[in-house]
Parts: structure tokens; sequence; C-alpha cells
DNA sequence: CGCTAACAGTCGCTTTTGTAACTAACAAGG
DNA sequence: CCTTGTTAGTTACAAAAGCGACTGTTAGCG
């Protein structure tokens, strides 16, 4: 018992992924938490559509792939917040057009300085080529590549 | 408003991270889930007494950075399971040795070789370069690359 | 039209987490 | 021995996530 040399759990991709992603988002998270009493979906929400402009929900979804009642309810704080207006779509009334409003945009431009920031500060840490081909690497495993898979040979 | 060409969140390495840990940890989610119905800190303490034999909770949350609390219901969880199996230190009655049960360690060698398919199948992802430097890069975001193991044998 | 299916988004309930306060055991100084 | 402080681990309660079922709207089809 103890102490196998063949597989070793630090080493386990999913394993080291949530390490790193929990390691690396806790600081930054210190700044939408305190500054505006952001959850980490109302920050990713805020942030698509300060990036991206007007968008529904779903559009978000579809993009984040973060579950729509998560979403539904990131939406509802930030309304509550005034950071964003939400209009009825006329042409499918089902669709709402999410917009951020003045002071959503403030918040919007204030954390992506901030995230820029703590950014450089985790490049800071790898050299050139890691840093490189960390990125290329997580969007591969993130699926967020454009449909570069490689497709094996069927039967 | 909207496709500032700057900076993008999903180059956002804590965002990148995020994404990539979920996705890739998603399948191997399943095995422990549907086989066992273990959450995913009842597998990380799992694997870690598996590997390292006989530990303390403290020496768990030591290693993997997971609150007390969580710990503690995860050993709660895995003892109902009949997976570990608890003895108070004589030494010092305010510590419980940890340790698999039979079951447990079957458990613990099914998912070790259930995480080395779903981690090569990762790897199959990426090419070498990107594998070595993606584990090394990882390693030190986590915070982790301090702890250079000696090949010493165990004590 | 009237029916059914699909979709956008919300609500309610259960499970999990986060946080702080708690118990019990040790340790060190007087 | 007592006091005070520290550590291991648990418990209680509130916040948040997960998941299914619901409302209202559009789309397709006979």
């Amino acid at each position: 018992m103890g102490e196998d040399q063949d597989f070793k759990i630090e080493l386990f991709l999913p394993y080291l992924l949530t390490m790193a992603a929990e390691e690396t988002s806790y600081s930054f998270q210190e700044e939408y938490k305190e500054r505006y009493g952001m959850l980490r979906t109302e920050w990713r929400v805020l942030f698509h559509l300060g990036h991206y402009g007007v968008m529904t929900a779903q559009e978000i979804c579809a993009r984040t792939k973060i579950h729509k009642t998560k979403v539904s309810r990131a939406v509802q704080k930030l309304t509550e917040k005034r950071f964003l207006a939400r209009t009825t779509d006329e042409d499918d009334r089902r669709r709402e057009l999410l917009q951020l409003t003045k002071a959503g945009l403030e918040a919007y431009r204030y954390l992506k300085k901030a995230a820029e920031r703590h950014d450089a500060a985790l490049v800071d840490l790898l050299n050139k080529k890691e840093e490189k081909l960390l990125r290329k690497a997580l969007l591969k495993l993130a699926g967020l590549h454009g449909k570069k898979r490689k497709k094996k040979a069927e039967g």
C-alpha cells in the first residue's frame, strides 16, 4: 500500500487542471466579489456582454457552456445591480435581448483591466514557449478550438 | 460596443483553465459517480489514501488544499460506503488514522485504471511537446511544483 | 385553424458548498 | 494542577449549484 510509482494523481490532467484553475482564479475572484459583490457566473455574463455587445441568455449559454438556470440567475442579479437591461425581442417574444447599462459597462472596463493584470502576473510564472503552448493546449482540451479534432479512421 | 480586439475572455488563463478543467473532468466524473455514487472530493480522498496509504484528514487537506470540512464530509461518506476505516491515533487522540478497507482498495484500483484511460485519451489530443509543457506549466500555476519527491524508499 | 413539438427563460426543491462556531485533545508556562 | 493557546475534526446554518418541471411563445404539419 502507498507510493505506487506508476500513476500519480498529481499528474492526472483533470486534477491538475482543476487545481490550477482554482489557484489562479482565487485572487481575481476577490476583485469582482469584493468590489461588486458578484459571483463567478455574473462576472462571466458581464464579460461576454461587454465584449460581444447585445446577446440573449441562450447565446451566452451556447458560448460559455454554463447551464441556462445559472445564467438566468446571474442575469437576475446583474439586473438588480443595474448592470444590465433586458428587452423582449419583438421578432421572437421568447427571447430577451441583454445589454449592459452604463454602470455595467464601467464595471466591465474595470474588471477587464483587472483581468489583464492578473493574466500578466500568471504569464510571468511561465516562459514564452510554455505560455504559447499552454493556451493552445487548453483551447484544445476545453473544446473551444475550431474543429481541428483528428478523426479516427473508422470502420 | 462589442468585439474589442485586445483582450478576449477566451484567452484569460483562469477562464481557460476552468473551462478545460470542467470539460476534461466530465467524463471521468461519470465513472465514480455512476459506479460508486461518489462526489469529487470523495474520489480525491480515496485516491490519496490508496496512493499514500494511511493518512490523517489533516494531511489530506495539506496535500490537496481542500478545506477540512469538505474532507470531513467526504470521509464520513466513504465510511458509510465501507470504503475506509478510521482509528484514533493513540499517541495523539485528536488525530484519526484513515485507511482504505478491502472494498475501498478495490474501488481505488478500478478508478485508478479508469483515470489512466481518461488521461491517455486527453493526451491523445495533444502532441508530445504540448503534453510535457502543459503538465509543467500546470504544476507551476497550481503551485504544486515545490515538492519534488525523492525516489527514496517510503518511510 | 387545432394539435403537437420545440425553444427561451424561470421557478422550486434537493444536494453541495462555504463559513464560522463548536468540541475534544494536546502543549507550554506559571 | 490551572490558564491560555493551538490543533484535529465536526456541526449548524446560509449561500449557491444541479436538476426537473413549469410558463409562455414560436414552428411545423395535418
